[in-house]
RNA sequence: GGCCCGUUCGUCUAAGGGCUAGGACACCACCCUUUCACGGUGGUGAUACGGGUUCGAAUCCCGUACGGGCUACCA
């Protein structure tokens, strides 16, 4: 065999946002599992989103799609805000180049001007409607029928041309063949053409629709690689009609249609996330319209490293038991072919699950920045860096979102406003009270303080006393803390220190008293 | 309706003709811990159904059922 030199690959997602905004888990895995195998190929990564300036996309669309990929940490090499040498990017500037192959496909009989009218389409479908066929599509079967360059007589056509009638340019069809390819998931698909309809591939406003687009750029940019959602499976003899007769069949990117996410009820939507209380989103999108609200990954409390890593296993798997994967062990292992063809549910529960492992798995200090963000968001400054990066260490195993931090750890910054004076009070006494008093006494005057020495303290003036420290331990965490919760008392206290802790006994102690 | 894709514990999945169908999430129990977690040990729980092929099928083939997608001058 002859070692060839490696082809470059040049691996391509493609989407428009809905046109409400926002970038739902389905589109964030296609871009995951494009980035991933172009990183694995050292090839580039291309991202080509729709003309988001059009009437039909909300204003933003297209900036928090870019903020997503930076946060996720999945940014393209090459895109409309990337730039790159295969530009322009924006479609609205690559009109004429679609326009030349559109007229290309009608001069070589592969493609006709239609002239019908939104209402002439409408009574089409109507008329053909039958029980069998509730829905008829623009075929050859009834081509004939309607106002075109086919059905039309040749001067016509030119006339309606010429006096600037409003024209698409469609697809022909065959009439009977089959066509098939290899996915990369999948293996061989295959369709008969008798059933695919005459697609628009030029509309009426001269911008291309997708068909025409992603063929006629795939071709100009070099992609020899793209993974796209299952959905797009039934439009694939489209495109393959179009590569066979624009660029040959030999050029075609190879192709995988990944498959779909779904939420409790179908295709995982924005409702369910809205309806179960789960993001659907990488981040916050505000539909400037409406201002309605959609939570995202991030807001919520998530990390980047756990978001790529369950959004990765949902639909894929290595063959092992390794469910915890780095962006760069994601890349080294990432198969196409070992991606499922059949949906997956999406569990919010596994997600957080993640979430937790990648909290409990990163050092403090990698948690550091999100975690101030969160302090400063609640109005609380974090002064010395090395004891938040103590305190993170300390609570972070019990912290499921990076949410969680604040409740785990405010009061280190902030005494107790209430006690929990019901976990306490019933087994309140003047004995208590005293053993309380003499602590106070021992830690003044304590050397060391660490959480070690302070705990041999207090139980040995426990044991002078004849109390099981037990007793006292829960107590001593509300005159801290102010509830039933945080990480070991003693470890507070230590981290608290001398006078801070001796404060907040002695506050609480009057607080008892008083009830 | 038509076309296409799919189907292993509740969920994500492993097993590519051959061990008792393995792991993870969730759930339950116990241990650890006098807060809550983490952690540890164990448990409940699945090859949609029916036919073939084969010495042998979760695995290959056919049918049925069920689920999903598409069926726009949206992507």
């Amino acid at each position: 065999s002859v070692d060839l030199p490696p082809m470059n690959k040049r691996v391509r997602v493609r989407f428009a946002p809905s046109p409400t905004g926002g970038l739902h888990l389905g589109g964030m895995r296609t871009v995951l599992y494009n980035y991933l195998f172009a990183k694995q190929q050292k090839g580039d990564f291309i991202l080509r989103i729709e003309d988001t300036d059009q009437s039909r996309y909300v204003a933003g669309a297209e900036d928090y799609i870019f903020n997503c990929l930076e946060w996720a940490g999945l940014e393209p090499n090459e895109s409309v805000v990337h730039g790159g040498e295969y530009g322009p990017y924006r479609q609205s500037e690559r009109k004429t180049t679609y326009h030349q192959y559109a007229e290309q496909l009608v001069k070589d009989g592969h493609a006709y001007y239609a002239f019908d009218t939104t209402e002439e389409l409408e009574k089409m479908r109507q008329e053909f409607k039958t029980e069998s066929q509730p829905s008829p599509q623009y075929d050859h079967t009834i081509r004939m029928k309607m106002r075109n360059s086919l059905s039309l007589p040749e001067e016509e056509t030119k006339r309606l041309l010429e006096k600037a009638i409003p024209y698409v340019i469609r697809i022909k069809i065959p009439e009977k063949e089959t066509i098939s390819f290899q996915d990369l998931i999948r293996g061989e698909v295959s369709f008969d053409t008798a059933v695919v309809d005459d697609k628009v591939l030029l509309k009426a406003d001269g911008m291309p629709t997708y068909h025409l687009a992603v063929v006629v750029d795939d071709y100009l940019m070099k992609i020899t690689h793209a993974f796209r959602g299952e959905e797009w499976l039934p439009s694939a003899p489209v495109h393959i009609l179009l590569w066979k007769y624009l660029f040959g069949l030999d050029q075609m990117p190879a192709w995988a249609h990944l498959p779909l996410i779904l939420g409790p009820s179908g295709k995982l939507s924005k409702r369910d996330g809205a309806k179960y209380g789960f993001p659907v989103f990488a981040m916050n999108w505000t539909d400037p319209k409406t201002g309605e609200l959609t939570e995202g990954f991030k807001e919520k409390g998530f990390l980047p490293e756990a978001f790529i890593n369950l959004l990765a296993l949902l639909g894929w798997n290595d063959g092992s038991e390794q469910e915890i994967f780095t962006k760069d062990e994601l890349v080294d292992k990432f198969s196409i072919e070992r991606v499922h063809s059949g949906g997956a549910k999406f569990d919010y529960e596994k997600a957080k699950w993640f979430n937790h492992e990648w909290i409990k798995k990163l050092p403090a200090g990698a948690l550091l920045e999100p975690v101030k963000v969160l302090f400063a968001e609640k109005g609380i400054d974090i002064p010395d860096l090395n004891l938040v990066k103590s305190i993170i260490s300390l609570v972070k195993d019990r912290c499921t979102l990076l949410t969680d931090f604040y409740e785990q750890s405010h009061f280190f910054f902030k005494p107790p406003v209430q006690y929990d004076l019901g976990a306490v009070k019933p087994k309140w006494n003047e004995t208590k009270q005293l053993f309380f008093a003499e602590l106070v006494r021992n830690y003044e005057l304590a050397g060391h303080w660490d959480a070690a020495t302070l705990e041999n303290n207090f139980k040995e003036i426990a044991a002078v006393n004849e109390l099981k420290p037990g007793e006292l331990m829960l107590p001593f965490r509300i005159m801290l803390v102010g509830g039933k919760f945080g990480p070991g008392v003693f470890d507070i206290a230590a981290i608290l220190g001398k006078e801070e802790t001796i404060v907040r006994i002695s506050q609480a102690l009057d607080a008892f008293k008083n009830e």
